[in-house]
DNA sequence: ATGGCATAATTGTTATGA
């Protein structure tokens, strides 16, 4: 079974490059992040056309997640259970797995409200993960976590020292999440870092490689222990119109 | 200290991202 993540920076942005990506990698189910467009907007029927369906939690302009699967998805929770207006998780069933796809707030800048609302929304993914679920359930939780858990996941961790990807108060979140029972597969598979799945659209940024790694598959080890590969595919940050991050994409055996 | 690039709201400029 083939699983990724992508945050896709607007899906009517980047509708051509999902659907040669999705023909191409032909993944089994796929998590997106920042969609930027309402549910009414979501282009459902391309994606019917590709063999998927959707469960999608959009909203205007900003945020916005959804889960795509070549089979069907049978139960559907969006929202972490309160009343936030910003439209950053969705959780899905589809065959025997549980299927988490999470947008964390980037944070702005450490201090500020913004900041706050980071550190508040981590916590509450972790307490909605204690409420739901057992470790031991077969289930993943994918998407842009907006944090760079280690140094190793930084080209040039001196640039991003404090910042909100890489403050120790968001790790520490990160790591709570992790300790309810999660791996963090790629790493497992990559255990010397140095991969990426961000760069900034400025600066150069890519061709410099001056990426960062936010963006992850954690599962319970349940599903982690039949992982058999794990990548992130740069050719998406490559050639026309690309988002800023490349997709997540693992690999589990039965 | 700031902008640098991209997107979506709109058509000149702002909010946001990471």
């Amino acid at each position: 079974m083939i699983l990724a993540s992508w945050n896709v920076n607007s899906i009517r942005a980047r509708q051509e490059r999902l659907a040669a990506w999705l023909d191409k990698v032909r993944p089994d189910v796929a998590c997106l992040q920042e969609l930027k467009v309402v549910d009414e907007a979501f282009p459902h029927a391309s994606l019917e056309a590709l063999g998927y369906h959707a469960a999608t939690f959009g909203q205007k302009t900003y945020n916005g997640v959804a889960v795509l699967s070549r089979t069907k998805i049978t139960r559907t929770i969006r929202g972490l259970g309160d009343d936030d207006p910003q439209a950053r998780f969705l959780a899905v069933d589809v065959d025997k797995l549980h299927v988490l796809c999470a947008y964390v707030p980037n944070g702005q800048e450490v201090g500020s409200d913004k900041w706050a609302y980071k550190l508040a929304w981590m916590e509450r993914l972790r307490a909605f993960l204690d409420a739901h679920y057992s470790p031991e359930d077969r289930l993943v939780l994918c998407g842009d976590f907006n944090v760079a858990r280690d140094d190793l996941d930084v080209a040039r961790p001196d640039d991003w020292v404090g910042s909100v990807l890489c403050h120790d108060d968001a790790r520490q979140r990160f790591q709570a999440i992790l300790d309810w029972g999660l791996v963090d597969v790629f790493r497992r598979q990559h255990p010397g870092g140095g991969l990426y799945s961000w760069w900034d659209y400025r600066m150069l940024g890519f061709p410099r490689n001056h990426g960062l790694r936010i963006d992850y598959v954690l599962a319970t080890e349940s599903v982690a222990k039949k992982c058999v590969a794990a990548k992130i595919d740069r050719d998406e940050r490559k050639g026309e119109k690309p988002s800023d991050h490349a997709p997540v994409v693992v690999e589990f055996v039965a």
